[in-house]
RNA sequence: GGUCCGAUAGCUCAGUCGGUAGAGCAAAUGGCUUUUAACCAUUGGGUCCCUGGUUCGAGUCCAGGUCGGAUCACCA
């Protein structure tokens, strides 16, 4: 086995060896350059995290106050002594504070500011003290000398704590006069571009974390940081859970290593479990087992989770992607419509405190869907189309999903290919399914939900027919879930929501993968050519 | 998988007709020490993605490959 050593991990450059070097000194200083941890005050009441300090009330109205009197001087002229002083009382009687953060500006001066991740608060420190440095068993000693050395030692990047007292500066910005200054941790490498942070598509993908403390250190954007198109994303999936819980739903989880890959039309990754000796799928979709549990009476039943799919990867595709499923009892595919738009507004408010949107220029107003039947699309789109059953969802395909900018439920799908569907009572070749469409993707997929076993054994078969012709994507014959539905389901309608591409239209983000974490790519590989075996 | 585009310093990017490898930020050294992306001076830093070819000479031209991006196909 070939065990890389550090050094190939961690090249060294001028960079990490400046940084080694100040790391060095900076043991030298305190001893362990690893603290253990750093207790933070509370002033704010909780933990006294940059991000609630910089909004605590007392610091905003101080901050708001220097604002009003700064606009009524000219340039450079500094405000009264007197109004300073005054405030600084305030900010004083607010008590001791202690931070920590990462320092997102070089140290050449006094200032210097620290950041959370979200917010960024800035830290004065004067050489004539007093300022004490504190060890590593956290003791401290008041030391100017030393504790100036250990401040000019940090390095752009590095983790610091600091105690002191709170004031304002002559531009008007509440900071941190550091009384003691604890080390937290060095950082080995130069950290990104402070005025573009990380535009190599690739390096922001593969290297998340540095991408992220790339944006945080970032001094201007257009759109949306890194840090808040995820945070944005945890807010929609909290809306969406928060909206079914709310609406009684249960969430569960069901297997994601499954002996069939079914409930979808998709090809499936393969693996082995060895214990079993048997061949087992990651799960393409949740869907069959959620509907084993409405047959043993979950009415109301949700899972939010990942689906794994073996096929291309694209602006809109990743191999492994989040998918809402859910299922109630007694509602069928019109209620179920009725119950999505009222999820994905409450959502989708929740996640960007309004309905509408801005796409790619377009205006996106979740407010309205449309219904449309795909007959009545494709006769919009391609007038002078003759379409049958046999070649209208090719039709839609082709020439009218790029144009469902706006939501759109498109309905009446051929009963064909809606094999868990049930038909439609007025039209036995349609089926009681839906498809909502928004910028062009296809974003949930739902239907009443077939329940007799007969009917679905019958449709298995021909899956299983056209899979015998070639077609790897018809679904796989689930005996047992055949047995399930002879136990009693009850009509239910189900959904299927790709939570990815929702979260891509509330971030305006064009591609997948700006959306997901980590998104699948291939390895890395050393540009040598000495890599074999 | 097809087509098009890209890869140069830690990061963001220039690099003209094929002729000694460049800038800003970041880093080092010195100065400054109430500053708001970039204070001043000086210095260091390169497998120009890889392999091969053409050429007196290749970051630049050609071929093959790697990785990425856009787009098409398939899918959600």
């Amino acid at each position: 086995m070939q065990i890389p050593q550090f050094e190939e991990i961690i090249t060294p450059t001028d960079q990490t060896e400046a940084r080694k070097a100040s790391l060095e000194a900076i043991s030298e200083l305190v001893g362990n350059a690893y603290p253990n941890k750093f207790v933070r005050s509370t002033v704010t009441g909780t933990d006294d995290t940059i991000t609630a300090l910089k909004s605590f009330a007392p610091i905003v109205a101080v901050e708001n106050e220097m604002a009003e009197i700064k606009a009524g001087l000219s340039e450079g002229e500094r405000p009264p002594t007197e109004i300073k002083d005054a405030m600084n009382e305030r900010l004083r009687a607010l008590g001791t504070v202690r931070i920590a953060g990462r320092l997102t500006t070089p140290t050449r001066g006094n200032f210097v500011h620290l950041t959370d991740g979200i917010s960024k608060f800035q830290v004065y420190c004067n050489k004539k003290g007093p300022l004490a440095l504190v060890l590593n068993d956290g003791s401290d000693t008041l030391d100017e000398e030393n504790g100036w050395k250990a401040w000019q030692l940090l390095d752009h990047g590095d983790f610091i704590g600091v105690e002191g007292y709170l004031f304002v500066t002559n531009t008007g910005e509440v900071s941190v006069h550091v009384e003691k200054l604890q080390f937290l941790v060095k950082a080995m490498r130069s950290m990104p571009d402070k005025m573009h942070g990380i535009a190599d598509a690739e390096l922001r993908q593969r290297q998340r974390y540095y991408d992220l403390i790339g944006s945080s250190l970032q001094v201007e954007h257009d759109g949306l940081t890194t840090r808040e198109v995820f945070e944005r994303r945890a807010k929609l999936i909290a809306g969406l859970r928060r909206y079914l819980e709310d609406h009684g739903y249960i969430e569960v989880e069901t297997p994601m290593l499954t002996p069939k890959a079914t409930g979808a039309a998709a090809k499936p990754f393969k693996t082995h479990h060895n214990a079993l000796d048997i061949d087992l799928y990651a799960r393409i979709a949740p869907e069959l087992y959620l509907k084993r549990l409405v047959v043993g009476g979950f009415e109301k039943v949700y899972e939010l989770n990942r689906n794994f799919r073996n096929e291309g990867i694209s602006y809109k595709h990743n191999p492994e992607f989040t998918m809402l499923e859910f299922y109630c009892a007694y509602m069928d595919v019109n209620g179920m419509m009725n119950f999505c738009e009222e999820l994905m507004r409450e959502s989708v408010q929740k996640a960007t405190g309004g309905l509408k949107v801005t796409y790619e220029g377009n205006e996106i107003d979740f407010a309205r869907f449309e219904r449309v039947t795909m007959k009545d699309a494709v006769a919009k789109y391609a007038p002078n189309l003759a379409v049958d059953d046999t070649n209208i969802v090719a039709a839609f395909d082709e020439h009218v999903e790029q144009n469902l900018i706006q939501p759109t439920f498109i309905i009446d799908y051929p009963k064909s290919i809606s094999p868990l569907s049930k038909a439609d009572p007025r039209d036995p070749q349609v089926a009681e399914r839906f498809e909502l469409f928004i910028n062009g993707m296809e974003v949930a997929n739902g239907f009443s939900e077939l329940n007799d076993p007969k009917e679905q054994y019958e449709r298995f078969v021909d899956q299983m027919v056209q899979r015998e012709g070639g077609d790897e994507e018809a679904m796989v014959l689930d005996e047992d879930y055949i047995r399930a539905l002879s136990y009693g389901m009850p009509p239910a309608a189900g959904i299927g929501i790709g939570v990815d591409r929702l979260v891509m239209l509330v971030t305006n983000k064009h591609s997948i993968r700006d959306v997901i974490l980590f998104p699948h790519m291939r390895p890395e590989r050393k540009g040598t050519s000495e890599e074999d075996n």
